[in-house]
DNA sequence: TTTATTAATGTTGATTTTACACTTAGTCTA
DNA sequence: TAGACTAAGTGTAAAATCAACATTAATAAA
């Protein structure tokens, strides 16, 4: 009988972390190096199973957690990947979670004892399993869920300038932009506070710090925004 | 250990469907009245359990197929749900899926030895567990989708008029849109094949059929448009 | 042939988007 | 301490897109 709980079978559940981080150098990913058959010494995306009394969202920060040593961190359910040999021991679905993390605050001891490591988008190895289309889909959507609310800002320091930001959109959707469209758009979307500081570092002028003002973008209890690049 | 597949649970996995038809009326969802318990006479989304040598896409597809008795159907994959108590019986998950049908074509006999029945998207029953929350993020995903993918179109007949066009897009943004500025907004896609023939049911003058022209859509390799309504 | 009904069609002003280059501030060095 | 160097900061004009809006056309029924 089709709704029949106890006939129906039961499935190995997989939660795999596609973690973005930033910096000057652009868009980078943290893979694992697979210690363990199979595909041992590949590399993979962060990953674990499921727990019997554990909701998806709790398994993907757990984790994270364990791999970064990071707790609140803008996680997003991506999609559920289910190909039969999908993962050639057993037959196993994994929901794929993506994260953005600010690459400065990860454990790096810890990543160091996984023998993780990260790998800039543009040229990442080729990942085990289907962990490539997996990451092909999370860019995608990062594409998309940036364009539409401000998460972007997660993946920068909590303080920053207009050309980090600019430089982040820019490897974001893989395109180059222009200065002062971009600044102006951000602008308009009025939630930016402009700080009194300066960064010193990357001029002899220095460049205004910004930050994001949570406060007001929630206060403005609004849609979305469209951000058009 | 972490990674070790003997020691992980397993779980049960279902899938459930939102399945969307459009008629005269507006945007519908098809529900079905449970037999069973838990919820018995509650109304449901139609959905099913993963056998365990099946792809979820094809238990989509098989579900939808056993309570409509249609084949090659759009669907899409929306979103996995996992909430501990989301089904009180047991410990399920549900990857929901939503789907976009001709209303026409559905076996009617079929969905009535189901007791299926269909709702007006803006009037519908509540529903059993989290199928509200399903089903409003299926209505969310539907606007997105129809807004950079030729889509709409599954839910009309082969050829319709440029009318019903119109109206399901109302339907699926719940607003009015000036009739004139989408119509040249569609035409300036130039995915749409204007008949000879007319539809004369609804006017004297009657008015010309339209038909996707999937050929030409295709041929174009293109990225998703904007459709900006 | 008149009437009634829905289909079909274009223009204008407002807004948004794009393309584009010079000045400024501050440090370094000669 | 003057001049050179470097990235920051800033505005405008042309083009494209969007939004608002009303009349004529075709046909069947009376």
């Amino acid at each position: 009988m089709l709704n029949s709980y106890s006939s129906a079978d039961k499935v190995l559940l997989a939660v795999d972390c596609i973690i973005f981080g930033f910096d000057n150098e652009g868009l980078k990913i943290l893979l694992i190096k697979r210690d363990f058959e199979p595909e041992k010494g590949k590399w993979s995306l962060i990953g674990g199973f499921l727990k019997k009394d554990e909701v998806l969202d709790s398994a993907a920060i757990r984790i994270l957690d364990s791999y970064t040593g990071l707790q609140d961190i803008y996680m997003e359910q991506l999609h559920a990947y289910s190909e039969i040999d999908r993962d050639p021991v057993e037959r196993t679905i994994s929901v794929a979670y993506f994260a953005l993390i600010n690459i400065e605050n990860h454990n790096a001891e810890l990543i160091q004892n996984y023998h993780a490591q990260w790998f800039s988008v543009a040229n990442a190895p080729k990942l085990i399993f289907d962990h490539d289309t997996m990451l092909r889909h999370a860019i995608r959507r990062l594409r998309y869920r940036t364009s539409i609310k401000p998460v972007g800002f997660e993946l920068l320091p909590e303080k920053f300038t207009m050309r980090q930001l600019l430089e982040l959109y820019e490897a974001i959707l893989s395109k180059e932009l222009d200065k002062r469209n971009f600044i102006s758009k951000i602008n308009s979307l009025d939630i930016l506070i402009k700080l009194e500081e300066k960064d010193m570092m990357s001029s002899r002028k220095g460049s205004y710090l910004y930050t994001f003002d949570k406060e007001k973008y929630d206060a403005k209890l609004l849609n979305d925004f469209v951000l058009n690049l």
